[in-house]
DNA sequence: CGATAATCTACTAAAACTATAGGGTAAAAG
DNA sequence: CTTTTACCCTATAGTTTTAGTAGATTATCG
């Protein structure tokens, strides 16, 4: 399931993308247009930013602002920022790898070998697609 | 994430397929040789049965079996069992589909878009694959 | 029949995670 | 110096996950 956090990450994300010549807009406008609680949104953007998404700005006239073009954020980037990784099992995973604790032998392992499947093509999907390309 | 719950199932399945002659094996027994909780198991395997994966016999000599042969058995049948719905947002999903309250346009959201994909190439992993591949 | 071996059922509970709310701080603008 | 906005910390209700406990039920075998 993606949780509402990458949900409404998301939504911000093509919000803000649409905002001519990437002016500041607030928090509070986000969360009304598109439906949102204001705090969760508020730590969610704040995370965005965090990892180089975002630019803020604050007091009169400030706000959240795309740093860079719609077609240079990768959804790559987007979903491990909200949603962490992009494989379904640790053993599979290419930035958060662990060794699974149950598993002798992950050559074998019929789970491995699938997810690395899912992982594969759902990488396919998330680095050919940019913000821009969901808009 | 993967649950446990999927990831012992279909270790579990995978386990039987390997059994000669649809045998039925005990709990017990593929409990401790993948290193799962025998009582988790045992639901999981229960689960497996009322949806006409595995067969079941009690008694001595008794134990659970695979119904089908391995090449018969679908990923996309296992995962929808085990885990759920493939989609990662009801809006998107063929058996569990659901409109999304904050959404006013499914054809406009951003996240549609993208899950669709995602759920798709999903879906063309597990029709690609019966537990026949995974051993 | 009666003992044994297994699945089946239901209830409970700890732990982790999710989504949200509240209240206060810091910086920028006018 | 006041207003406006992002920033930060904490708490909490709710849900899901991952089991554990206790016992009922059914089949087999001697």
């Amino acid at each position: 399931m993606l949780s509402k956090k990458t949900k409404y990450g998301l939504k911000a994300l093509t919000y803000l993308a649409k905002v001519e010549g990437r002016q500041p807009v607030q928090i509070a406008e986000i969360a009304k247009c598109e439906n949102i609680s204001q705090k969760f949104l508020e730590s969610i953007l704040l995370t965005l930013r965090r990892n180089g998404l975002l630019g803020s700005k604050k007091g009169k006239g400030g706000g959240y602002y795309l740093i860079k073009e719609p077609h240079e954020v990768q959804m790559t980037t987007v979903m491990r920022v909200l949603e962490g990784p992009i494989a379904m099992v640790p053993c599979v995973s290419l930035n958060f790898y662990e060794k699974c604790e149950d598993c002798p032998d992950e050559g074998e392992c019929s789970v491995h070998k699938l997810m690395l499947q899912v992982r594969d093509s759902a990488l396919d999907v998330y680095r050919n697609n940019t913000l821009a390309d969901l808009l």
